[in-house]
DNA sequence: TAATTTGGTTTATAATATAAACTACTTTAC
DNA sequence: GTAAAGTAGTTTATATTATAAACCAAATTA
């Protein structure tokens, strides 16, 4: 009946990570923060975990002088994020 | 941008169970552990938390000499319902 | 009458999310 | 040049949540 909910997914700041990423080529660190209005730590936590899975790629270098972290959503993950949107749907369609 | 996820629906659990209730009239406690295939004792807390919100109505009786607890969907329950689904299109429609 | 089943609840533990504290720099102000 | 404040994160401690295991009370079956 209902189709488990991969839950690297269901968590309302992964799925808004990957929302974001699943269409843009890239995205920041800092880019990532202000879109999902996530603290520094929380945000470096779960984009640790969805690079862990396999999801993202990120990438660190410098801007100038400063960190940078760049974040990319992989095919795994673009995968993974659709097949969590088509079991969802079956949840919220009544 | 994105919206907040009301965290009481976004647990797949409690969100199947919601599923289930917001299509039927009522149903039996049985009946919701079959189809969402939990342990009762999950399903006696998700239900109690959703219960305890409003969202829910839970009347507990006797079939025959066998406690029967049966659920019921309420108005809020329905509002809160939607209102998820609302929200939650922001992160799954690219 | 002893085991098993039904229909749950309570409680202990594992997993998860989150914020606070910290690191390592850079820029600005004095 | 050095103290204060800002940037870009990471690590760690704690609070919250989910889940299963253990339990209870009664019924059914062997």
């Amino acid at each position: 009946m209902f189709k488990d909910l991969d839950p690297l997914l269901h968590s309302q700041l992964r799925l808004a990570i990957m929302s974001l990423l699943i269409s843009v080529e890239s995205a920041e660190f800092t880019f990532i923060k202000e879109k999902t209005r996530a603290t520094a730590g929380n945000l470096s936590v779960q984009i640790d975990k969805l690079s862990t899975a396999g999801y993202l790629d990120v990438n660190k270098s410098f801007k100038g002088k400063m960190p940078l972290t760049t974040c990319r959503i992989t095919k795994k993950g673009i995968k993974a994020f659709e097949d969590y949107v088509n079991s969802l749907k079956q949840y919220i369609n009544k």
